[in-house]
DNA sequence: CAACTACTATCACAATGTGATAAATGGAGA
DNA sequence: TCTCCATTTATCACATTGTGATAGTAGTTG
């Protein structure tokens, strides 16, 4: 992890820099937000445009390269996701003798890319549907790491329908389940979405800290001891853990 | 373009060859395709994985980064496109004191992504529109571009409305004008679309020979003269050349 | 279990990236 | 048209990195 940066990192690290700031390069603070010299900058800058990354569009303004977008259309984040995690949810599936989930937050759903069943559980959940994100296990770990405005713009966009007699419905009460998720750093599902459907979750973190979905492990039956469950996490977070290792380094 | 290649460019040789291919790496056969040795594809591997460009799914399998691909997705092909050859037509119409036009091919339409109007010259086409690809002259361009397969399914999928008299609507006969088309290496609309509209278009091409799209003059009035179309040609296909090298070397 | 292929490790050498400095280019405004 | 300022290119001595041959490990398939 700390060992010595390829310059491919470092001009890869412009690239991310300029994507993110819809193209706009301006030396001097460039420099500094990066740490590193102007000239370098430079150097990387024609190293990724003669390798077809970037173009430049007027001064000042370096945009990704169209010819290379068009590569990557056959490509999106949804499909790779769910293949990369695949395996590792079957493998977590056998160990916990559950069925597991990856799932992602999409218009405010929670949406399935993957799904490991285990034999004997039947759970009705697919893979690409959708399911209400403020009951469900993983809904509410991907909730629970929104920013504030996007949290608060969630709880206010009600209502928020009555699943089982054990669904939290009111706002206030559905801020502060998010909160303690926060804190706890896992999600829990305690029939809230099914009556017979017990699930807790777990983020997955990108190299840098970002939210890229979460894993579950969902049960018809509730767990059986406080040891059993975080047991559970254990595992689950491992799995996580190694999903973000695999996904790599950039952003 | 001949200058020695950055240890950069090579390790995107190989992101370019792992996403042509549906993220399959086998080492001997990827070494003679790039011509690099396999520990030194290797290297350029785990190069484009700590930089977050590719992540591993299985044994010999290499994705693009889905948390990369998400960084991309406010970027569009077109809009990045038409964003790079405006300055481009601009500095054209003033120069052929025409109208000019960047087009590119979509199901088998020609889709304008930018117009620059020279004032005086009232042209119909609007940015994002779409034209017959048939009996324009950037439509003519792209078409006689495709593969065969391609170009045989849209001659094949008719029928061509007859815009004006002059329109070329008889199958044979518009396969004989594209084949004409790529021959001369521009294309001609004489009136085909609209009667008083005339065309003369070449295509822009990405640094490793693909056509990205073509750009046009379009003027109400006839050129008058074969040496004045010369002209015109010539200055188009420069213009096209500078797009070309701003796009860069990638793909 | 055998054969194969993907993958990692090591090392001496050379090529390439580095960053300070200086100079040129181009665009916006007066 | 001229001035000013930020962007951009050019140069150079130095040291960090990439290179590729070789050898060895590990995971897969039959």
């Amino acid at each position: 992890m700390t060992r010595s940066m390829s310059s491919f990192d470092k001009a890869m690290a412009l690239f991310g820099a300029l994507v993110a700031q819809d193209g706009v390069f301006e030396s001097d603070a460039m420099s500094v937000q990066l740490g590193v010299p102007e000239s370098t900058l430079y150097r990387h800058l024609n190293a990724l445009h003669s390798a077809g990354l970037i173009c430049r569009s007027k001064r000042g303004r370096y945009l990704p390269n169209p010819v290379f977008l068009m590569k990557l259309e056959g490509y999106t984040p949804h499909a790779v996701l769910s293949e990369i995690v695949r395996p590792f949810l079957d493998q977590l599936s056998v160990a916990l003798e559950t069925t597991t989930h990856f799932g992602i937050l999409e218009n405010d759903m929670v949406t399935y890319l993957a799904k490991a069943a285990f034999e004997g559980e039947e759970v009705f959940t697919r893979e690409k549907g959708q399911l209400e994100a403020y009951c469900s296990a993983i809904g509410k770990v991907l909730l629970s790491h929104m920013t504030i405005d996007e949290r608060q713009a969630y709880i206010t966009s009600g209502p928020f329908p009555k699943l089982t007699d054990k669904t939290i419905t009111d706002p206030g009460e559905i801020e502060r389940e998010l909160h303690r998720t926060r804190n706890k750093g896992f999600g829990v599902d305690d029939g809230e979405v099914h009556n017979a459907l017990y699930c807790i979750a777990v983020p997955v973190f990108s190299s840098r800290g970002m939210v890229v979905g979460a894993i579950s492990s969902s049960s018809s039956q509730r767990w059986a001891s406080p040891k059993e469950q975080r047991d559970r996490l254990i595992q689950l977070n491992g799995v996580a853990q190694s999903i973000s290792s695999t996904l790599g380094a950039g952003a």
